[in-house]
DNA sequence: TTGACATGCAACTAAACAGTTGCATAATAT
DNA sequence: ATATTATGCAACTGTTTAGTTGCATGTCAA
């Protein structure tokens, strides 16, 4: 059901697959050749790029005669959102507050 | 102020990365010996992991005597939640609605 | 049915990354 | 003072990743 938690960040670790879900935020359903259009690379290049937000889940494509539609599915950046950096979040202003003693702490002793 | 996204993004790109955040959730202030006991791989790698978090500001290091205490510091992943992610929680729905229907619309046309 | 177009697939190259080994430095303990 | 401990730094290696070029395939339009 939920996409591999490592695929996902991985997927969202290149600057240039980040702007390529932006784009679809933007404009769903996109074509690769729209796509293209706002990319420094290749076609081919692009089309990697794709294909790993798609193995993540990211992305999903349909068909449409010879043109490729891409989708945004929000699902595991929400999923990820819930379950990894929710785990982060309680508790966070513990953590702060731990951090900040310690560094004032051991800089004037 | 905040950490360079793509440096904290590339961070936590890595699981062996993530697999530290969380035993520093689990017991915060640890040495660079004590962190070592859970990874597979020599210290000097750990080290190279530590540096990684370091630069992303996920990590905040104390020197006490000999010993480097590494903290957490969850503020770098609390601002991508509220950011990055939250812009794409919005209108989540609507996009997880704008896919389901290309998808079932596809198939059955 | 031919030409243009939208895309896929594969081989290659260059750069980035993760890990290793070996040696250096500084703090602690005896 | 000396040995031990905790760490840093640098060179090297193997793997992964990002990009390129070239060619193949299928769809659409004239």
């Amino acid at each position: 059901m939920s996409a591999d938690v490592d695929k996902v960040f991985k997927a969202l670790a290149a600057p240039e697959r980040r702007l390529l879900l932006d784009r679809l935020r933007a404009d769903n359903g996109q074509t690769l050749g729209q796509l293209c259009q706002y990319m420094e690379m290749t076609r081919q290049a692009v089309t990697r790029h794709l294909k790993l937000l798609e193995e993540a889940t990211l992305v999903a494509t349909i068909w449409r005669g010879r043109e490729k539609l891409h989708y945004l599915n929000p699902m595991p950046i929400h999923e990820i959102a819930e379950r990894w950096i929710g785990k982060y979040e309680r508790g966070r202003l513990r953590a702060l507050a731990e951090l900040k003693e310690k560094l004032e702490g051991e800089n004037n002793g």
